[in-house]
DNA sequence: GCGATCCTGTGACAAGGTCACAGACGAAAC
DNA sequence: GTTTCGTCTGTGACCTTGTCACAGGATCGC
């Protein structure tokens, strides 16, 4: 196959030879359809990835198959639940769904760990993303523990809508971005369109006073 | 100062001899009574932290005082946020209290990323445990998420109960433990002496049928 | 004994999650 | 154009959990 992934990945050019040749001999590539299911929860992590193109969405699903967006990888990015897993030599904890088309390179788990162990740039490269990652997971354990669903909902509004002002999200895709339940989702808007904050119409969101949601993503329960 | 806590971390022997020095030079010992802030929300990070005896709870507090429990960090090991915090150069999300009184060793910001850069071996040791922190940090994303209370509170009786059928421990250090309010956990106990599960004293809990207690832990909210 | 302080119990209420449906909309089929 | 069907949204009733405000009890130091 073709090196082409690697401009995805710059960190990698600067590992030594052999392991850049092990690196490139063992990868292939994987293409996904949006919807797919990249790994699922309780299975065991076989290979190592490396995002090429496109978002995959990682989440938990609860017995009542509520859901909870844990975070997105994008684009030259890894993710840090394969990595766990590989070097814990555990099962996946979530589930990852591809958001739009993905490519990716998969790397196999024993390659993988052969260029942990040898290759000091490879292990800086895999360890570089851990600090940030490790914070976006304590923030969803504070939001999730201490946070209003208000605030929390005006927030990812104004987060997913960058740029315009029409959103193409249903209830449902908002109630997993926090975590709660359609319904909630739901009456929160209601609650919104009537202080004329948003435009509501199927499948889609309109923001109508930026400010006021702004205001209230920051402020709290209010 | 003496070397005597390289033996609570015998894999730092491995290190080469000049970083092996500098750690050396570096470390600091400083000891902490029990209650004692190890760190707080929002300081920033300047040492790496070796605990060498006790055990530091590392928690997150929201707006109305309420707190949940992160992780533990006891003799021998090391504190991921501390870690992330020094990697991405942010400040800390959470606060470490001393659990009870407790040795440890810092190693100002600048020597930890000296030894992180030249050192395979010190890299090593940072990141061996990263695996099984991510892990636990996602499975009480899970818990908060979807958990019922019952359910988890049977859980950490148990678990704070290895042994002897006593524990001594407060509503508000269990609800702690949980994430939820002492009115809640001081209910669910009431609830578990009523069916004849625990007997209930000032300040201590007594295991009275620790079979009912994981079944429960296991089932679900039954 | 006597406060002071910590721990526990309780009731009333608010917020959010669950369940069960009822419409409402939009796309595709006819 | 109308029908049909699947998806999306709205709503009410009810349950669990979190919040608030207090009332007692226990324990400890003095």
């Amino acid at each position: 196959m073709t090196d082409d992934w690697l401009d995805c990945f710059p960190q990698l050019r600067a590992l030594e030879e052999g392991s850049l040749s092990l690196l490139k001999r063992s990868a292939h590539e994987v293409v996904l359809p949006t919807g797919a299911v990249a790994f699922a929860s309780g299975q065991g992590c076989e290979a190592f990835l490396f995002l090429t193109a496109g978002t995959v969405r990682v989440q938990l699903t609860g017995e009542g198959g509520r859901e909870i967006l844990l975070y997105r990888v994008t684009s030259g990015e890894t993710c840090v639940l394969t990595t766990s897993a590989l070097l814990a030599n555990e099962n996946y904890m979530a589930e990852g769904i591809a958001e739009t088309p993905v490519r990716a390179i998969t790397l196999p788990a024993a390659a993988f760990r052969q260029l942990i162990a040898d290759s000091a740039p490879f292990r800086e490269f895999v360890f570089s993303t851990f600090g940030e990652r490790i914070t976006a997971l304590v923030q969803v354990i504070q939001d999730v523990a201490f946070g209003h669903i208000a605030p929390r909902l005006a927030a990812a509004l104004i987060a997913r809508s960058s740029g315009g002002g029409e959103i193409e999200l249903t209830h449902q895709e908002l109630a997993v971005e926090l975590g709660t339940a359609r319904e909630v989702v739901s009456r929160q808007l209601k609650g919104f369109e009537q202080r004329g904050w948003v435009g509501l119409g199927r499948g889609r969101i309109r923001i109508a006073d930026r400010d006021a949601l702004e205001n209230l993503a920051r402020a709290g329960p209010g």
